[in-house]
RNA sequence: GGCGAUAUAGCUCAGCUGGUUAGAGCGAGGGAUUCAUAAACCCUAGGUCGGCGGUUCGAGUCCGCCUAUCGCCA
């Protein structure tokens, strides 16, 4: 019995745009999902689009169409995005579909009856241009004047359905302080923690001042608030109010979530308001809120007024000259996973290229497949002449190779990719450090050193299978180039990654083709980041 | 405004509970070599560890203040 696990991204907002940020999340998730699958485990990759609310409904009016067919259109998008990227989900949920709609007003409804819910008045400061409330010191900050308009906020009250937030002060400390890992990286964890020290007050769940959502059950007055709706969207998938339903028999076991994936603007709902839904509902909770930063580009923010976010007509043109794992690398390796955002710039990506790829990975493999063709006629040689294996240069190669593996798995399961991609790369550095320190290129020059030739030869391109086997799910293609080219025939989806990666699994006599995985690239795509950056040295050989 | 961080070599960052000459990767310069994608390998960088003051036998490593940058605030 396979573990489940169940890993989502933030359901996108249509009234965006797919850019990188999108992009990443949704990449570095894959990474993830296909590791885990391929190591075994029984995943579940969700994604979607969140598709109500007042924004939308505007948009939409704006263009002259319904919200439905504004919800369309750019779901569509995403989901091109997707098709572009080639990104495997298991399922892409939108929150105007009917099983989830259902599912929502089913638990609201559950919610409504417990004590979790109440109905009460709200008042604040209303911006009637824009239809929305700010909050007390929001409004003080802007000096009661619209920030859009600059009309005056004015006092306004409406019945709202309310959460009972504050109920569940208590439980999250307690979640908080039993499960440290609850939320990553810890600075974010704390951050969590220094709002929830302040104390928690109920948050509306409802609205009355536009009907684009799901409406309130028994009181149709009121819309579910985005927020509540979107984050259902989890368990909606896996059909977990529908005990009875086709999506809960196949489903239901992936709950509770390995991770939900966010980004750091979303944290709040994500680890306060998402985990205090789960236990009003009597849910298992997840077992990790991952925020992740921001990508930034040549050191400044993304913004619409800038106009520089990295949308998915750049993103595509470095797909074009490097390859859509070459970008898969550099998301998952150099993305801000961490605490602090991320600067993405041509020069960077094409110096981590340059690199790790082509000098590190693509050289390793270039320089032993070309040695196999030279000295041992392109088959592979025994590392075990007559039955001893020949350790060269106290290298305990099964030993190095078996850690890196665990290291690799442990890394991934903690989603510490750009580590868990850093120790398959380690391994291949070490195969460049063997090869520099036995100099099998000397040894064959003496003919009565061939059992050792051999044995190098061995060890260095199964070193090399098995790094390329902790490299699949970030690099999958150029993953399957080189399998092909060793002569190996994987398929990932079926077989696993503990038992290929045993030492020894590279079998003798196989005919082995010289490759260059990663072709050199002579210069940084510039085109994309001149415009936002002082001209210096770096910009000479910018076309 | 409230709360919290960060400030270490050109760049990106490690430096746990304070202790001999402050580290890594990349970039840059030099060397040696050829199996390889001008690649891998070796050597070099002498950086007031943001500033000031304090605690201590001894502080990037603790405390206070200052400056700068940043994050979060439903």
């Amino acid at each position: 019995m396979s573990r489940h696990t169940y890993i989502t991204t933030p359901i996108y907002y249509v009234n965006d745009k797919p850019h990188i940020g999108h992009a990443y999340t949704t990449t570095i998730c894959d990474v993830f999902a296909r590791f885990m699958r391929f190591d075994g485990d029984d995943v579940f990759f969700l994604t979607g689009t969140d598709e109500h609310g007042i924004k939308i409904e505007k948009s939409a009016q704006a263009r002259g169409i319904s919200p439905q067919a504004l919800a369309d259109k750019n779901a569509k998008e995403f989901k091109a995005m997707m098709a572009q990227l080639q990104l495997g989900f298991d399922d892409f949920i939108r929150t105007t579909e009917a099983r989830h709609v259902r599912q929502v007003e089913c638990l609201v409804g559950r919610l409504r009856a417990s004590d979790a819910v109440y109905l009460g008045e709200f008042e604040g400061w209303y911006d009637e241009g824009q239809e929305e409330y700010h909050t007390e010191t929001r409004a003080r900050d802007l000096q009661y004047k619209s920030p859009v308009s600059g009309a005056p906020l004015v006092r306004a009250r409406e019945k709202n359905y309310y959460f009972r937030l504050s109920a569940f002060q208590k439980p999250l400390e307690e979640l908080f302080e039993r499960c440290p890992d609850f939320v990553r990286p810890p600075a974010r964890r704390n951050e969590v923690l220094g709002q929830l020290r302040k104390g928690l007050q109920d948050v509306p769940m409802s609205r009355t001042n536009f009907t684009w959502g799901v409406p309130m059950p028994g009181d149709p007055e009121h819309v579910i608030y985005v927020w509540i709706d979107a984050l259902m969207n989890y368990i909606t998938a896996l059909g977990l109010a529908e005990p009875d339903g086709d999506a809960y028999r196949r489903r239901h076991a992936y709950w509770p979530p390995a991770y939900h994936v966010i980004g750091k603007e979303i944290l709040w709902f994500h680890a306060v308001i998402w985990p205090a839904l789960l236990m009003a509902l009597e849910l298992a909770l997840p077992e990790c809120i991952y925020a992740h930063s921001f990508w930034i580009r040549d050191g400044q923010k993304m913004s619409k007024i800038l106009g520089n976010f990295i949308d998915l007509k750049t993103i595509e043109s470095y797909v074009d000259r490097y390859g859509l794992d070459t970008w898969r690398y550099y998301m998952a390796t150099k993305g801000p996973l961490g605490a602090t955002d991320a600067d993405f710039s041509s020069a960077h990506f094409h110096e981590i290229y340059t690199t790790d790829l082509v000098n590190t990975l693509g050289n390793c493999a270039s320089r032993v497949t070309a040695m196999i063709g030279k000295y041992v006629n392109g088959v592979v040689p025994t590392e075990s002449p007559g039955g001893t294996r020949i350790a060269v240069g106290n290298h305990d190669w099964p030993a190095i190779c078996q850690q890196a593996v665990a290291d690799a798995q442990r890394a991934m399961r903690r989603f510490e990719l750009a580590s868990s991609i850093g120790s398959a790369i380690g391994l291949i550095r070490r195969v460049d450090g063997f090869i520099n320190l036995t100099e099998p290129y000397k040894i064959a020059k003496d003919k009565t050193r061939g059992d050792e030739l051999g044995a190098i030869l061995y060890q260095c391109l199964e070193a090399i299978r098995i790094g390329s086997l902790l490299l699949w799910a970030v690099m999958p293609q150029r993953m399957n180039q080189l399998w092909e080219a060793m002569g190996l025939s994987i398929d990932p989806t079926t077989d696993r990654l503990t038992t290929l990666s045993a030492w020894g699994g590279l079998e003798v006599g196989r005919r082995v083709q010289r490759i260059a995985l990663f072709p050199r690239i002579d210069a940084p795509l510039e085109a994309d980041a001149s415009s936002c950056r002082q001209p210096t040295a770096e910009s000479r050989e910018a076309t």
